[in-house]
DNA sequence: TGGGTAAACGTACTGTAGGTACGTATGCGC
DNA sequence: GCGCATACGTACCTACAGTACGTTTACCCA
C-alpha cells in the first residue's frame, strides 16, 4: 500500500537543509489559526505545513512551546507597531493615545492569533499567559522606569506599572473584540484618559 | 463482580432530593483544584465529590460551565471582600488602595482557584476569561459610571474603565503570585499611584 | 563506484481526558 | 404490589497530545 499522504516523502533532503523550516511551521500555524480559529489541533497545523506531527515537535517542541513562539511573534508585531506609531513623539497624552491605538489595531489585525495566544488551551496556561505578557511588558517597563527616573520619581514602580498597562490592554482588547461598537481610536481615548489623568479628576470644578 | 467504587449506589434517594448537590460538586471541585492544581480532570473532581462523571454533567454541565461557575464564586468573593474593605470610606486615594489590596489578598487566598479560572484549559477559553472578568467588572462599571456622573464627567467611559481596571488587576495578580517579593499592600500602593494620579505627574517640580 | 552511516521523516501507536449512550437500582403513586 | 419516573454507575466513543520505531534518502570515504 503506497500512502502518498503529502507531497513530502521520507529521506534526507539535498543540501543539508530541512525543507520545512521552523519559521514555515509557525507561518502554517498562523494560517491554520486564522482559518479554523484558536482550537486548531497540532495535526491540522502539521497538515497545513505539509509535514506530520513529529516534525512539529522537532522544530517547535509541543503545544506550549508553539504558543510561546506565537506569543513572541505577536508581541513583536505589537512592539514594532507601537514604536513606529510613537516615533519622534514627545511624551504626553497624545503619544499615549497613539500607543494605545496602535496596540489595539495590531490586536484587531491579528484577532484569532490574539485569542489563541491569550486563551489557548494548554497545560500551564497561566504561566504561558504571563510569558506572553512579559514579552510586551519588558520593553515597556524599561521605558517607564527611565521616564520616572528622568522626571525625578521613584522608578521602582516601572515593572508593576508595565504589567498593569499590558493587563489593561489585554482585557479591554478581549472585551472590545467581542462585541463593542467602538473604534480603536475611541477606545484608546477612553483608556488614555484613565491612564494619563487618573481617577483623581477635579470634582466638578 | 461487585464493583463498590464509591459509597453511593444507584437508585432514587429518599426524600426526592439529590444526595450530592450542585454546591457540593463545586465545593469538591475547589478542594480538588486546591490540592492538585489547576490541571485536575473532571474525573478526579467527580471522585472527590463521591460521584461519577455523568453526575457532574447533570449538575454543572461540562468543563466550560464548571469554569464559569467557579468564576462566579471567585468573583463573588472578590466583590464581597472589596465591598467590606471600602465600606464607609470616602472616595479617594486611600479607598482605592484598600480596594486594590482587598482584591489582591482575595486572589492570593484563592491562588489555585484563580489560576484555574484565568488559565483553565477549556474550549472557548477567551470567552470564558471574559465571562469571569465581566462578573467583577459589571458592579465596578456601575460604580464608576455613577461617580463620573456625580462629578460632572462623561459616564460613558465607565464600562471600558472597569474592564481596564479588572484587566490590570488580573495580570498584575498573576505576575505577583508567581514570583514577586512584595506585599499585597505594597503592590496596591504602586497600582493606586498609577490609577489615581495617572502617568501625567508633574515633571520634577 | 559501492557500501556504511547519519539525517530526516512518515506510520502507527499509546495514554488521557472530555463527553455520552445505556442499563440498572431504588423510591413514589395508584 | 406493580408500573413509572428518577437517579446514578458502567462502559464506551472520540479527539488530541505526545512518542517509539521503521524506512527512505543523501553524504562520505574507501
Amino acid at each position: 500500500m503506497v500512502t502518498v499522504s503529502s507531497g513530502r516523502r521520507p529521506g534526507r533532503p539535498a543540501g543539508g537543509k530541512q525543507v520545512v523550516d521552523r519559521e514555515l511551521v509557525l507561518d502554517a500555524a498562523e494560517r491554520s489559526i486564522r482559518r479554523d480559529g484558536p482550537l486548531v489541533s497540532l495535526e491540522a497545523i502539521a497538515l497545513e505545513a505539509g509535514v506530520t506531527k513529529p516534525v512539529i515537535y522537532a522544530r517547535i517542541g509541543g503545544r506550549t512551546e508553539l504558543s510561546n513562539a506565537l506569543s513572541a511573534r505577536l508581541a513583536d508585531r505589537i512592539v514594532q507597531s507601537v514604536l513606529s506609531a510613537i516615533a519622534d513623539q514627545p511624551v504626553g497624552r497624545s503619544a499615549l493615545v497613539l500607543f494605545l491605538a496602535a496596540n489595539l489595531e495590531t490586536v484587531a489585525a491579528n484577532r484569532e492569533l490574539f485569542l489563541y495566544v491569550t486563551g489557548g488551551s494548554s497545560d500551564d496556561s497561566p504561566q504561558r499567559s504571563l510569558y506572553l505578557a512579559s514579552q510586551s511588558a519588558a520593553p515597556l517597563a524599561a521605558q517607564l522606569s527611565q521616564w520616572r527616573a528622568d522626571t525625578g520619581h521613584n522608578p521602582a514602580v516601572g515593572e508593576a506599572w508595565s504589567y498593569a498597562i499590558v493587563g489593561m490592554l489585554q482585557l479591554t482588547s478581549l472585551w472590545w473584540l467581542n462585541q463593542v461598537e467602538l473604534t480603536a481610536h475611541g477606545l484608546a481615548e477612553q483608556l488614555a484618559e484613565l491612564l494619563w489623568s487618573g481617577l483623581r479628576t477635579p470634582p466638578i470644578a
